[in-house]
RNA sequence: CGGGGCGUAGCGCAGGGGUAGCGCGCACGGUUCGGGACCGUGAGGCCGUAAGUUCAAAUCUUAUCGCCCCGACCA
């Protein structure tokens, strides 16, 4: 490809607006331009990154026995209604009328449209199991798109569906396709990057995992153990909190706390720690009941797992309206109405000589007990795990950090066969509803991802892998008639020999053509000038270490094709 | 959906009642040129949109649309 005649320019000042590396150095470099909120199209550059993300995930997913299909990107709301999603998503799901006014859906995730290709079409027990992936633009109407392509209302995507006779065979594909997926990010190039255990939200089904470029920018919350490996998503994390104290307590005892309301205030009133108090928080319902979570002082309430408990979404409660009394709501005595739900902690569990609201204008209640005072309660994992807990596996204390969600797998089980209706036929002569898997990748967010990874002060640095060129002729002083003729020669001889090469047509100063090779990132640069050839050489710099290697002209060729193949192979060892 | 901010040339910005500006980029000519060179000439804007106030609005008022950031949400 000749510079001189790519669409798209490179610029020089960061745009307005954008913050993450990504996001700057796709437009600055003139990768992608935005078209509207969460919407971009993809120039040549960042379209043939995307090709290359996309045929490495294509192989592994034919390796796995995978076939490609195309689910369609509008569908009817019938389909929708098949499963009860046109009504149970919101927003996100952008709906609208066709010509004849019937309500049409923009596919954001094709479950549906995957049962409904086997449906009636897959009959017996002996198809199964199978597999059927796309790789096709999706449409989410975001609430918040962000950070370029980390985040986008319009993205491709890979998502894979299989199916199943037995869970059995369900768990065995899934570990299978959770391999592949580690061999498919490090084949992208990712060094970075970690599964975890994570939620299963509007999804439905049990288990699932997220795969997660491991970077501070990232919009996730993930709890990782360094020893042991444990990894999951902050949202289902599990931890050991630092010990209660179990010293036993004295009479429990009302005390006067006045304006003493936050628990900061109370402990500087009452001189203790906050994980020697119980503090309460208040959450309502959809449908206007009541939750109400009680946990020790120091922690915070994982909303995620709370969620699941009161099997509702919840919004932070005007506790007034429930007769509560703010700042001095206290499990002894807590009078709430008849529906509301009430959940205690695991912190508390053990918890002795703790403060807690007497439930009374003013007043706390001192010297409590959970195991003298507290009856009847089951304890309940709800808080979030935090700095300095331990790992429930190993006890090694845990990091954490920030990802973001480069691929998920599901476990799905029969929630869209079932709803839709698919069966096969079993050997016995009974039909039975197939158990589903299925498994994304955010090929969009994975090109924006290994930037955040990659990228150094200069601009992006590709992968091998996936560069858009693996080379970049990048000849200097082109108005040099010696330079102009060995510099088109070497560009037709590079490209004879196979290899991706952008060449730099333009007849500009040094500084313009080297800063700009650098911001695009192509892996190998090869610069040619009067001074190299006099010296009969090539020089050639390596763009992610900086390192450079002065190369005669006869051995250049077979030097590239070194080059390339040993970076290939760096990464493709590695698997 | 809540809170904040910004819309003026392709990009980055200034100007805040009296005919539209700067830097970069772009075009042409010339001199330079291994780390974003210089001189000259030139093209390019309904100041987001609409109503209002005014003799006069990019500038003041209101509404609306778009974009960015934070929060809520996120199969």
């Amino acid at each position: 490809m000749r510079m001189s005649k790519l669409v798209g320019e490179r610029i020089k000042e960061s745009p307005n607006g954008a913050t993450l590396k990504s996001h700057i150095y796709l437009l600055r470099a003139g990768y992608i331009k935005q078209v509207s909120t969460g919407i971009f199209s993809l120039l040549p550059p960042a379209q043939r990154v995307n090709q290359k993300i996309q045929n490495i995930i294509r192989e592994e997913m034919d390796a796995l026995g995978g076939q490609e299909v195309l689910f369609p990107v509008v569908m009817p709301r019938e389909l929708w209604d098949m499963s009860g999603r046109y009504d149970s998503i919101k927003g996100e799901l952008l709906r609208f009328k066709d010509r004849t006014g019937h309500d049409m859906v923009l596919g954001m995730t094709h479950e549906e449209a995957a049962v409904h290709m086997a449906l009636n079409t897959v009959k017996s027990h002996e198809q199964l199991p199978f597999m059927i992936y796309q790789i096709q633009t999706k449409y989410r109407d975001e609430a918040r798109p962000r950070g370029g392509l980390i985040r986008a209302r319009e993205f491709t995507m890979k998502d894979a569906y299989s199916f199943h006779t037995s869970q059995a065979d369900l768990e065995d594909y899934y570990k299978k396709v959770y391999d592949a997926y580690f061999r498919i990010f490090k084949r992208i190039g990712f060094k970075n990057f970690i599964a975890v255990k994570s939620d299963t939200g509007m999804m439905g089904g049990k288990v699932a995992d997220e795969f997660m470029a491991v970077t501070e920018c990232g919009e996730d919350r993930l709890v990782i153990c360094p020893k042991c490996g444990y990894s999951s998503n902050m949202e289902v994390a599990v931890s050991v909190k630092t010990e209660n104290d179990h010293n036993v307590a004295g009479e429990m005892q009302e005390v006067f706390t006045g304006n003493a309301k936050t628990i900061e205030e109370v402990c500087a009133f009452l001189e203790t720690d906050a994980c020697h108090t119980a503090k309460s928080v208040c959450y309502q319902t959809d449908d206007g009941r009541l939750v109400v979570v009680f946990l020790r002082g120091d922690c915070d309430v994982n909303e995620t797992k709370l969620q699941k408990i009161a099997k509702s979404e919840l919004t932070p409660a005007k506790v007034e309206e429930f007769g509560l009394i703010a700042g001095n709501i206290g499990c002894i005595n807590l009078k709430v109405p008849e529906n509301s739900v009430v959940c205690f902690d695991k912190t508390l569990q053990g918890l002795e000589n703790f403060v807690t609201g007497a439930n009374k204008k003013d007043f706390h209640i001192k010297n409590v007990s959970a195991s003298r005072d507290l009856h009847d309660v089951e304890f309940v994992d709800v808080s979030l795990v935090k700095e300095g807990d331990r790992c429930v596996c190993c006890g090694e204390k845990l990091n954490l950090t920030r990802g973001i969600e480069i691929g998920n797998i599901f476990q799905l089980g029969t929630k869209y066969t079932a709803t839709m209706g698919m069966k096969v036929t079993m050997p016995d002569g009974t039909t039975k509803e197939p158990i589903m898997g299925c498994y994304g990748i955010g090929v969009g967010r994975s090109l924006a991802s290994i930037i955040e990874e990659k990228a150094d002060d200069k601009g992006l640095v590709w992968p091998m892998t996936i560069a858009p060129w693996q080379v970049h002729l990048c000849p200097l002083r082109l108005d040099d008639e010696n330079v102009a003729t060995l510099a088109e020669e070497l560009y037709r001889n590079i490209q004879k020999a196979g290899i991706e090469v952008l060449y730099d047509d333009r007849n500009l100063s040094a500084g313009i053509k080297l800063t700009d090779s650098e911001l695009m990132g192509i892996p190998i640069r090869v610069i040619i000038s009067p001074k190299t050839i006099t010296q009969g050489q090539a020089e050639v710099t390596i763009r992610q270490t900086g390192e450079k290697l002065f190369i005669n002209f006869n051995d250049l060729i077979s030097e590239l094709k070194a080059l390339i193949a040993d970076e290939i192979e760096e990464i493709e060892n590695n698997l």
